[in-house]
DNA sequence: TCAGAAAGGGTAACCGGTTACACATAGAAA
DNA sequence: TTTCTATGTGTAACCGGTTACCCTTTCTGA
């Protein structure tokens, strides 16, 4: 790879010079400025990203930290950041914390010695003291890590009320639901919407509400041991998609028929949910979006740029399938 | 951020010394290693890894190009290579290539003048000189770029074999096939796996391949078409999981029971086969060992060690479900 | 006519590490 | 005792950019 210094030598100038054309900045002579194009192009020079890094104490380049890739809601998320930054002319680092707060350090640590210029991270463990102590510009989605950092999120609450009524008027009148794993906010969020929903029926008792761990096979043994108690049970709400699918895979198992005898609806709206025999109604998250918005805020960020607000909440959708 | 400078100080040495604590290079006194490790462990002190980068003339980094990591095959693999690359001492850059030729040249252009020290690619597109202009490891995964390249793919003549022959063995008597794209090599191995076993079959014509387009909506199409114009097809082998479970919508859409009246075999062993109802009959490939082997190799070859060969062909296996 | 501003471009310090080289000292071998 | 080698440490060049600062030349306006 050719070097500044080459450039300049074959155009005849100063490194100076040849910078001052690359980034457009100061006085440069028109002829002198052809001769450094003609030089640049001639070598087919593309300048150092690292010494550039190094000076600015800059690297073009974002963090993105998720749980786990493999989870089916962030394969999109990725797929919105990478195109965002790449867009701005970014580069995006893909971390897995498998929420393990010492990965999470870990990874957090590397990415300020490689100097990246923000980060956006999914997490539920870590803390507002980390964040801050990285000084570096830091959007957090899906979860929030403390009021006043910048934040994506969705309405965890609203989309637990609509799933919830929207049971009931399709005539379920024993509603459950599986429920995320506990302390995580958005689970306890979409719970508490369930239950101001349904608390003042008068066959609700907390043994509607069962514990389920975001993932599928929790789901079908929580579906499975919930249908035996309560075989009155005509309609689940449950916080996540692969659990509404496991609730699917449990109730087929069963023989019960969904959705003429039970109806299920599912949150996230993941690609997946639409793959399913019948396909599954869900509370949608615009998953696109919230990483494209999430992007470009720290990109304003980065830049120390105005940014007004800095926390929103997207507005979710009911998305009306065969499930129900 | 603490310089090696600062450590220097406080500790009373050279930077030279301290960069040889901190490398464990060179002869350095007890004492004074003592005192060193003191300073960086009071100043909290990390190296800074872009300057390193410079001087070395190459960053601890790696890119990982896939065509779009919400293809639900990407995943596994960009989750393996992280999580093999991070055990190394490697960060991961993800690029989505969407298979488009300039933003691959982009990609690959960028990363290099990042000094990534290797990439992982998954391409039908990149040329062989591409690679080699680039100077630094590439190893391609998935799909072949050029003999000689080290290449991480699997046996796609020998699982589609095993697709067709199972099919026969469950009794299916008109079997077709949905294939990939033309000119994609793992879809035109597979196709041609298929042929092998049929083509000496005394009802098999051509037209009992249809083109799909690795999606599910392409596979919709074509499986809808295609029962519409051979009623008697009572087995299908679809190139890829996505089309398979395609071609299970597409029959139930139609009211044909899977796998009573038809029996469904898909490819790759993506996690997505499970979660279908029913469950799918596939021929996997061991996504995460491919995506870690490849990593491992390029680890060896970025570190200029001996790799003996370069060329793995992974085996694959029949899993049985009940889509057949 | 002449001061001051604008335009054009070079020199060298700097970013934060690594390492070649120089130098000093101590112990071992001759 | 002398010489050689191993050990220990500092100085400064270098990686490839950016930019503060300086110097010249040309233009502008009073």
């Amino acid at each position: 790879m050719a070097s500044i210094k080459e450039v300049a030598k074959l155009a005849g100038v100063s490194v100076a010079t040849v910078s001052r054309v690359l980034n457009d900045k100061g006085y440069v002579g028109q002829h002198t400025r052809e001769m450094v194009e003609q030089a640049i192009k001639e070598l087919n020079y593309k300048p150092n990203e690292v010494a550039r890094s190094l000076f600015k104490k800059q690297s073009s380049t974002i963090g993105l930290i998720v749980p786990d890739i493999m989870n089916p809601y962030f394969p999109e998320l990725a797929r919105a950041v990478e195109d965002t930054a790449s867009k701005f002319g970014y580069n995006v680092i893909l971390c897995n914390s498998d929420e393990d707060k010492v990965k999470e350090q870990a990874y957090l640590d590397m990415l300020q010695q490689n100097y990246v210029n923000g980060i956006i991270v999914s997490s539920n463990t870590m803390t507002a003291e980390q964040v801050i102590k990285l000084n570096i510009p830091v959007v957090s989605i899906d979860r929030e890590i403390s009021k006043g950092l910048p934040t994506i999120v969705v309405e965890n609450m609203k989309g637990a009320h609509t799933a919830t009524r929207y049971l009931i008027s399709k005539g379920c009148s024993r509603i459950a639901h599986i429920r995320g794993p506990q302390g995580v906010v958005n689970a306890d969020e979409r719970c508490e919407g369930y239950r101001e929903v349904v608390q003042q029926e008068s066959w609700f008792s907390e043994s509607y509400i069962v514990d389920g761990d975001y993932d599928m096979e929790s789901s079908i043994e929580a579906t499975l041991e919930l249908l035996k108690t309560h075989p009155e049970i005509d309609g689940i709400f449950a916080a996540n998609d692969i659990m509404a699918i496991g609730a699917m895979k449990a109730a087929n198992q069963l023989g019960t028929k969904v959705p003429d005898e039970l109806a299920i609806v599912g949150f996230d709206g993941i690609k997946l949910s639409s793959v399913t025999i019948p396909e599954l109604t869900t509370i949608v998250q615009p998953i696109y979006e919230m990483g494209e918005k999430a992007t470009k805020m720290l990109v304003s960020l980065m830049n120390q740029q105005e940014v007004g607000q800095t926390y929103y909440k997207f507005d979710v959708d009911l998305i009306e399938r065969n499930s129900t």
